[in-house]
RNA sequence: GCUGGAGUGGCGGAACUGGCAGACGCACGGGACUCAAAAUCCCGCGACCUUCACUGGUCAUGAGGGUUCGACCCCCUCCUCCAGCACCA
C-alpha cells in the first residue's frame, strides 16, 4: 500500500472533464420550496473576473456545497466558475448568445479599449454579452416609459473627462469617477434618460425594517444615508421678484434668520444680480466642480436686494453663496448664524448679525458678542412674537400649521437621493430602444422589434460621443409611427440595470416571451441568501430593491423586497488598493489556480481570515494549503488497503482519533450553520489530520475507514476534487457532494473527564481533571490540596473559593 | 466633521456565552532521511527573568482608568487605522 503523491493536476482535469457539461447541482421545484441562494456575480456585458469575485465565489460556493449535502435544494446560480470547475448549474445558466457573436464582440472590445481589461480565457464559455439580457432591458425600459418612470430630462450631469461619459450620482465618490479616482467629473447640462427612484424613496426607506436583522447593519445605515429623507417646512420669503421658497428643518429659529441666502445656480440669481454678479456666481458653480476632495472656503456675497420673513415682517438681505446646494431642498435657505454651525461660519465672516432666539430649557439666550459657535439643539423659543416660549418642537409645529394656513409655506420632507441617471455614452451596455422622431418626438421601439442589439462595426473613440453615433445603419432609421426618417437613441443603459434584476432570470433562464414567468418567480423568491461585496452597499442593492418595487407595480411579482437575507464578504485589499472589477487586477487568482490548483486556491482564499472583514491579499501562506492537501491524500492512499481490512486495536489510539473526528464534524458542521467562519473549519479540519498522523500506526481498520470516509466528506465544500479523488479511492461512486454531511456522535465527540482549571487570585497555578458533574466541594477540596497550589495558599487567609462546575476552580486568598 | 468597523507574536489570524491568551497556517531555527539538494517526516518558536538542566516565575491583547473572584471580551476617557458619507439647511 504505497502512498501516492498528490498531482492536483491529475486529479482536477479528470474530474473536471467527467464532470464537463452534466447538470451537477439541479435545483427542481417541489413541494418544499428549495432554498435559493445567489452570489453576486453578474452577467454584465463588461464582466471581468476579479479576486473579489474569487472570494465571493469561493464563500458562496462552500456553502452551497454545505446546504446541498445537508439535503438542502439549493438553487446556486453559477452559469461559470472562477477556478475552473464547469458550469456547474445548467439549470440556471443563462441561455448563452451565438459564440461568433460573443466572440467577435469581445475582440473588438479588445482591440479597442485597451484600457479594458479582460483577465480571463474566453476562449471557455464565459457569459458576456447578453442580447437576451437587451432584450429584457429593454422591455422593462418601455414598461417603465409608459408609466412615467423612465423619463428624459435635460439636466445636470456628473461627466467624467476620461471615460467621457455620463455618470451616476452613486458613481461619483469624493468628486472624482468611480473608474478614475484622481479625474474629477464636470458638471454639464445634457439630455438624459432617468428612472424616477425618488417616487420610492419613502417606500426604500419604510421596507428597511424588514430587513433589519437580516442585512449587516451598515449597510442599512449607508442606505438611510444615501436615501437621506429629512422632515421640515418650506417658507416663502418674499421680494420684488416674487416668493424665495427655501427649506428649513428648524423653521422654530426662524425669528433669528438675518439674511436668506440663494444656491449659485439658483434661477433668481439671473434676477437679483447685474452681469458681473452673474460672472461671480459662474465662477463659483465653476470653483466648486473643480475642487477637489476636502472642505472648500465658504464664500459669498450680497446681492444688494432683501427679502421679507413672513412671520415678523422683518427685512433681510438676500445672499449667493457656494455652500448652498441647488441640488437639495429647494436650493434656497434661511440662514440662522445663532443656531446653524455652517450659517455662524458664513455669517461671521462678512459681518451678518448673529441673532440667538433659543435658548436651553434651563439656560438662558445665548450673547451674540461673545458666542464662539452656533446652538444648535431644540430648546424655548424666544423673541418670536406668538411663539414666544414654546418647545422648538412645539413651535415647529404650530409654525408650520400657520405657515398652511396663511399660504406662504407648507410642511415638506426632502431627499438627498436622486434619480438615477442610466444614460451613458459608452459601447457596451443596452441599447435604449427608443427613436427620436421630428415629427412624432420620443417614440418606443415595438416590443415586437427587440432586442435592439448593439452593431459590430464601431470604432471606440473615447472621444465623448457615444461610438454609436458614428453607425450610420444603426443610426438612421424610419419612424415607427409615421414612418419618416428618424434617428435611433444611441445611449445604452448603465450596466447597473442589467445587474438589478438578473437574478430574477435565473428563475426562467429561457423563457423567450418574457423576462420570467410571474409564476416561476412566486415559487422561487424572496431570495433566501444573498452573498455579494461591500462595495455595493448603496449602488447594486438599492437599484435592485428599486426594480422590485417597480416590477411589483407592473404586476409581475408579488414579493417587495428581492433579498431576505444579505451576506457582504470583506473586500480584498492588495498593496492598500481595493481590488475591483475596473482596475483588472485578476493575475494572482489565476496564477494561484495553475500553480497549486483549483483546490488549494479556493481553500487559501477562505482560509484567509473570516469572510466579513477585509483580507490583505498575498499569496505566501498558499503553500501551506498545498502541502495540507497532499498530506490528507497521502495519509489517505497510503492507508487505505488497511481501512478495507477488518479488525485490528481497539486502543487508545482509536478512541482518542474517533473523538477528534467527531469532535471536528461538530466544529465544522457548527460554523457553517452559524458564522461561516471556514479559516477556523479548515484549522479544524487540519488538526484532526495532525493528530492522524501522530497516531497512524496504532489506528484499527475500522476507525481508519470511518476516518478517510468522513474526511472526504468534510473537504468536499472546500476542495470539491480531492475529495472526489478520495471518495473513489475509497471505492464509492458517485459525486461526494451528493453525499448527505456526515454526522456526529455528540457522545463520542465529548471527553472522557473534565479539565479543571485551578486558579489562585484569578492567575492559572494547576490543572486537574475530574469526571464529569464531579460536586463542586469535591473539586474544591482537590484544587486546595493540588500541591502546585499549596506555594500560594500556605501562610494566606483563604477569602473565597469559586467554582463553576467541570470548568474552573478560583481560589482567592489574602 | 458625521456614521459605521477594527486595533492580539515577525506575519495572516484563533479564543463562539466574562473562565487555560496566541488554535491553525506562514516565516524562521534545529534534527532525521539523502552522496547532495528538493520533497517528506519529527521537534522548537510572544517578551523578560531564573536554573547546569528538569523547572519555575513575571509581564503581555493600542493607552489610561473602572466593574468583577476572574476582562482580548462589559463600562468610561483617549489614541491610531480602515471604510462610507461629507457644506444635505
Amino acid at each position: 500500500m504505497p502512498e501516492k503523491s498528490y498531482d492536483h493536476k491529475q486529479i482536477e482535469l479528470k474530474w473536471y472533464e467527467k464532470w464537463a457539461g452534466e447538470e451537477l447541482y439541479k435545483a427542481e421545484e417541489d413541494s418544499s420550496r428549495p432554498k435559493f441562494y445567489v452570489l453576486e456575480m453578474l452577467p454584465y456585458p463588461s464582466g471581468a473576473l476579479h479576486i473579489g469575485h474569487v472570494r465571493n465565489y469561493s464563500i458562496g460556493d462552500a456553502l452551497a456545497r454545505y446546504k446541498w449535502m445537508r439535503g438542502f435544494n439549493v438553487l446556486h446560480p453559477m452559469g461559470w466558475d472562477a477556478f475552473g470547475l464547469p458550469a456547474e448549474n445548467a439549470a440556471i445558466a443563462n441561455q448563452r448568445p451565438p459564440r461568433e457573436w460573443t466572440l467577435s464582440n469581445i475582440a473588438r472590445m479588445k482591440a479597442t479599449h485597451r484600457r479594458f481589461q479582460f483577465s480571463y480565457d474566453w476562449d471557455r464559455e464565459v457569459t458576456t454579452c447578453e442580447p437576451d439580457y437587451y432584450r429584457w432591458n429593454q422591455w422593462f425600459f418601455l414598461k417603465m416609459l409608459e408609466r412615467g418612470i423612465a423619463y428624459r430630462k435635460k439636466a445636470l450631469v456628473n461627466w467624467c473627462p476620461q471615460c467621457a461619459t455620463v455618470l451616476a450620482n452613486e458613481q461619483v465618490e469624493n468628486v472624482c469617477c468611480w473608474r478614475h479616482e484622481t479625474t474629477p467629473v464636470e458638471q454639464r447640462a445634457l439630455e438624459q434618460w432617468f428612472f424616477k427612484i425618488t417616487q420610492y424613496a419613502d417606500e426604500l426607506l419604510a421596507d428597511m425594517a424588514q430587513l433589519e436583522g437580516n442585512w449587516p447593519e451598515r449597510v442599512l445605515t449607508m442606505q438611510r444615508n444615501w436615501i437621506g429623507r429629512s422632515e421640515g417646512t418650506e417658507v416663502d420669503f418674499g421680494s420684488e421678484f416674487g416668493p424665495i421658497r427655501i427649506f428649513t428643518t428648524r423653521v422654530d429659529t426662524i425669528f433669528g434668520a438675518t439674511c436668506v441666502i440663494v444656491a449659485p445656480e439658483h434661477p433668481f440669481v439671473e434676477k437679483l444680480v447685474d452681469a458681473a454678479g452673474r460672472a461671480r456666481a459662474k465662477q463659483m458653480v465653476d470653483a466648486r466642480a473643480n475642487k477637489g476632495p476636502g472642505d472648500i472656503e465658504k464664500d459669498g456675497f450680497f446681492t444688494g436686494k432683501y427679502a421679507v420673513n413672513p412671520y415678523s415682517g422683518e427685512r433681510v438681505p438676500i445672499w449667493v453663496a457656494n455652500f448652498v446646494l441647488m441640488t437639495y431642498g429647494t436650493g434656497a435657505i434661511m440662514a440662522v448664524p445663532a443656531h446653524d454651525q455652517r450659517d455662524f461660519e458664513f455669517c461671521t465672516k462678512y459681518r451678518i448679525p448673529v441673532r440667538p432666539v433659543i435658548r436651553p430649557a434651563d439656560g438662558v439666550l445665548d450673547d451674540p458678542a461673545t458666542m464662539k459657535a452656533a446652538f444648535g439643539d431644540d430648546g424655548i423659543v424666544e423673541n418670536a412674537g406668538e411663539f414666544s416660549g414654546l418647545a422648538s418642537e412645539e413651535a415647529r409645529r404650530r409654525m408650520t400649521a400657520k405657515a398652511e394656513r396663511e399660504g406662504f409655506g407648507k410642511a415638506a420632507v426632502t431627499y438627498r437621493i436622486k434619480d438615477w441617471g442610466v444614460s451613458r455614452q459608452r459601447y457596451w451596455g443596452t441599447p435604449i430602444p427608443v427613436i427620436h422622431c421630428k415629427k412624432c418626438g420620443v417614440v418606443p421601439v415595438p416590443e415586437n422589434e427587440l432586442p435592439v442589439l448593439l452593431p459590430l462595426n464601431v470604432e471606440i473613440t473615447g472621444k465623448g460621443r457615444s461610438p454609436l453615433e458614428e453607425v450610420p445603419e444603426f443610426v438612421n432609421v424610419k419612424c415607427p409611427q409615421c414612418g419618416g426618417a428618424a434617428r435611433r437613441e444611441t445611449d445604452t443603459m448603465d450596466t447597473f440595470v442589467d445587474s438589478s434584476w438578473y437574478f430574477y432570470r435565473y428563475c426562467d433562464p429561457k423563457n423567450d416571451r418574457a423576462p420570467y414567468d410571474p409564476k416561476k418567480i412566486a415559487y422561487w423568491f424572496t431570495i433566501d441568501q444573498y452573498i455579494g461585496g461591500v462595495e455595493h452597499a448603496i449602488l447594486h442593492l438599492i437599484y435592485s430593491r428599486f426594480f422590485t418595487k417597480m416590477m411589483r407595480d407592473i404586476g409581475l411579482v408579488k414579493n417587495s423586497e428581492p433579498v431576505k437575507k444579505l451576506f457582504t464578504q470583506g473586500m480584498v485589499i492588495a498593496e492598500g488598493a481595493k481590488m475591483s472589477k475596473s482596475k483588472g487586477n485578476v493575475v494572482d487568482a489565476d496564477w494561484l489556480a495553475d500553480k497549486f490548483g483549483t483546490d488549494t486556491a479556493r481553500m487559501f482564499v477562505l482560509f484567509a481570515g473570516p469572510p466579513e472583514k477585509e483580507v490583505d491579499w498575498r499569496t505566501e501562506g498558499a503553500e501551506g494549503i498545498y502541502r495540507f492537501l497532499g498530506r490528507v491524500y497521502r495519509f489517505a492512499t497510503r492507508n487505505i488497503e488497511r481501512a478495507r481490512g477488518s479488525g485490528g486495536p481497539a486502543g487508545e489510539s482509536d478512541k482518542k482519533i474517533l473523538r477528534k473526528l467527531h469532535q471536528t464534524v461538530k466544529k465544522i458542521t457548527e460554523d457553517f450553520e452559524s458564522r461561516w467562519h471556514f479559516n477556523t473549519s479548515i484549522a479544524a479540519v487540519m488538526e484532526l489530520v495532525n493528530d492522524l498522523y501522530a497516531e497512524e500506526a496504532q489506528l484499527s481498520s475500522t476507525v481508519l475507514a470511518e476516518v478517510i470516509e468522513k474526511l472526504a466528506l468534510l473537504l468536499g465544500p472546500f476542495a470539491p476534487y480531492l475529495a472526489q479523488e478520495l471518495w473513489e479511492e475509497l471505492g464509492k461512486t458517485g459525486p461526494v457532494f451528493k453525499q448527505p454531511w456526515p454526522s456526529y456522535d455528540a457522545g463520542l465527540a465529548k471527553e472522557d473527564e473534565a479539565e479543571i482549571v485551578v486558579q489562585v487570585n484569578g492567575k492559572l497555578r494547576a490543572h486537574l481533571s475530574a469526571p464529569f458533574g464531579t460536586a463542586q466541594d469535591v473539586l474544591r477540596e482537590r484544587a486546595l490540596n493540588e500541591p502546585k497550589v499549596q506555594p500560594f495558599v500556605n501562610g494566606k487567609q483563604v477569602v473565597k473559593v469559586i467554582v463553576v462546575p467541570d470548568k474552573l476552580v478560583n481560589i482567592v486568598v489574602r
